[in-house]
Parts: structure tokens; C-alpha cells; sequence
DNA sequence: TGTTTTGCGATACGATCGGATTGTAAAGAG
DNA sequence: CTCTTTACAATCCGATCGTATCGCAAAACA
């Protein structure tokens, strides 16, 4: 057996490149030549460890993801998580949660045309949904139906708040005192 | 002076083959000669009326945003406008409105960095945003601040609901009851 | 009836795309 | 050392892109 790399961090590097140029260019300056001469790697480099475009563009996706996750787990770091932080987490607010939403907005159309990507999509929509009804249910004492219905509420209001953000309707601060204006309101609430 | 042709209307019909092809298969795929063949005319004829394709581009949003208005309006056609009738004609719930918002969504990038159409969505935001604010002024006896920041929440949370809907996260019926949801809670509401 | 101006089809151009192919250096296996 | 397998660089391919150019037919004006 020859030279031996570690597979999933080349994959992981040509991946990080790729999101870099999608926030910077959008995806559509996304290509083989493009992401080889950013990352300072060949064309047949990149080729290697991909057998086409889609498949490292859903690898892009998937590893994206994970940078979502341990960005909200960051933002809860000390404490029990708690709710707005979950959902102030969640606004673009510093420029690298702002590349990361820029990202992960390049990439919805695509979703809508890749199963794949449309189902890791909809794997990170549940899974913050039911960590939101956790959430909800621990702060609220709301339980069931309501729960889940009001983790959905939040979860659209703060999507809505993070893309009005991204185009610059609104402030980061303006968002946040709106989600802070909604939870004030919740049955149960403080 | 030769052949005399409706300008107007040959930039309107194209305009809405590219939303077309937009709509069905994303903004990748709209090019010159994609858009000239779905409209049965010739590469030269799109050429004819349009300077290059970013021009074609700024003009199909420019025009979308009528529509969108016209869908709005003819939602709430019959008597006076009511909150909850124009904030359930912003979510895709037949095809057409759908469509619409598919086309938006595959703009939203472009809006990151063609100035010109970051203008057109930010004047649709703040003309959506002052309706609103006048419907919550009226319905619910809230005024100057405070209709402004209910709009911007019920701005916000319904864009994220029609995101949800569109990428069939949430059902259209799910998302109107959300809606009621959170109108149920407002101050002043019924 | 020329003349001119516009509408628009046809085509050519250089760039760039994704993908396939080929060549080669390096490194464990025997 | 030899052989084989892997990592990767280089290059080529056909397709498609946006744009430029050329040519001509039709039509209003002279």
C-alpha cells in the first residue's frame, strides 16, 4: 500500500474551500477549477477525492450541518441551554455565523432539486425543532401539541429574522428584541 | 422608422420565460439561449431587448414584484383588507403563488450582490412592512412603534413559515393555523 | 422608389465548465 | 529489489456559456 493521507480531512479541506467561495460568490462560482485553486490543490486533486461535483457539494452540505450544531452548542456553551440563547444562536449575527447562514442559503435551492440535500435539510429542521419543544416544555411547562407549536412558531419567526437580517431589513439587535418581544408574550412566559 | 413592435411587451414575455426556467430549474439554468428557446424565439431577438443577461435578470425581478403585488391584492380583493387574509396570501399555497415564491427564493442570492435587485427586495419589504403596520394599526389599535415592530414580526415569521412550506417542512394548512396562532396572542386581538 | 433605420436570425468567438484520460512519483508488500 | 497500488498532476475533450458581429428583410420616410 502507498503514500497514506487521511481521506476525510482532504475531503473536509476541500469542502471548508467550497463553502468559503458559496458564502464569498454564491454557488454558482462554485466549480472543480475554482475550488482546486482556492484550496492551492490540483483539479485532479479534487477529482480524487470526489466523483463528481454533486457529490462534493452534498459533502459540503452535510459537513455544514455539523458546523451549524456545534455553533448553537457554542452560543448555550455555559448553563443549561436556555431559550432565547438557543434562538439568538441561531441570527447571523458575527461574521461567521453570517457566512454560515450565507451558506446554508446558497445551498436551499438546491434542495429543492437534490433529495439528498433536501433531506439533510429537513434533518437539521426536526432535530432543532424537537430540541426548541424541549425547550419550551422545560421553560413554558407547555407539553405535547402546544409545544411542538410553538417550537414551530419559533423556529419560522427566527428563520424569518435571520434571512431579513442577511439582506439587511433588519439589525441583529432589532432581531433579537423581537424574538425577545414574542417569548415575552408566550403563555407561561416570564 | 421600420417595424413597429411593442418593446415593453417582448422584454415582459421574456421576462417571464426566465421566470419560467427560474422556477423550474433554478437560476443555473437560465441562460440566453435556454430562455430564447423556451420562448420559441432566437438567441438574437433576447439579445434584441436586452443589453446582456444581468440586465435580463435585474428586469425579471423588477416585473416579478408586480406580481407578487397583484397576488397579494387579489388575495385580499374583496372587502376592506384583513390581517390575516394578507399574511395567508403570502404563503405558496396554490401553484402560482408558489412559483412566484421559488422564483424569489432563487433571487434571494443575487440580492447578496446585484445592488439593483437588493433594492427591489428591500422596497418590497418596506412597502409589505407599511401595510402591515397600517393593518395592525387599524385591527388592533396599536400605533406609531409598536404596529411597526408587530409588523416586523409578523413580516418575519410568516417569510419563515413560506420557506417551511416551500421546502415542505411545515403543510400550508399547518402554516395559516400558525399564523392564527400568533394573531390569537396579540394584544388587542380577538 | 430609393434610402435609411430597425428587428432579429445566424453564426462565430473565446472562456469556462464537468468529466475522462493519462502519466508519474512515492510507498508499503513480497 | 521488484511489483503493485495509491495519490495526484497534467492535459484533453465536448458542451455550453455570454457576447460580438454580420447580414438581410421589412417598413416608414424621403
Amino acid at each position: 500500500m502507498p503514500k497514506v493521507v487521511d481521506h476525510e480531512e482532504r475531503r473536509r479541506r476541500i469542502a471548508e474551500t467550497l463553502r468559503r467561495i458559496a458564502a464569498d460568490e454564491g454557488l454558482e462560482a462554485v466549480s472543480l477549477g475554482q475550488v482546486a485553486a482556492a484550496a492551492g490543490i490540483s483539479k485532479g486533486q479534487v477529482q480524487h477525492y470526489f466523483p463528481n461535483k454533486d457529490a462534493m457539494l452534498r459533502y459540503a452540505v452535510r459537513t455544514l450541518r455539523d458546523q451549524v450544531e456545534r455553533q448553537v452548542a457554542a452560543g448555550a456553551a455555559d448553563a443549561p441551554p436556555d431559550l432565547r440563547t438557543v434562538l439568538v444562536a441561531l441570527l447571523p449575527l458575527d461574521d461567521e455565523s453570517r457566512t454560515e447562514a450565507l451558506v446554508a442559503n446558497a445551498f436551499v435551492w438546491r434542495a429543492f432539486k437534490d433529495d439528498e440535500i433536501a433531506a439533510w435539510f429537513r434533518a437539521g429542521y426536526e432535530q432543532l425543532r424537537e430540541a426548541l419543544a424541549a425547550l419550551v416544555e422545560a421553560e413554558l411547562g407547555l407539553a405535547g401539541l402546544d409545544a411542538a407549536r410553538e417550537a414551530d412558531l419559533l423556529l419560522a419567526l427566527t428563520a424569518g429574522l435571520a434571512d431579513a437580517v442577511l439582506l439587511g431589513h433588519r439589525t441583529g439587535d432589532e432581531a433579537a428584541e423581537l424574538i425577545d418581544l414574542h417569548l415575552r408574550r408566550l403563555p407561561g412566559g416570564r
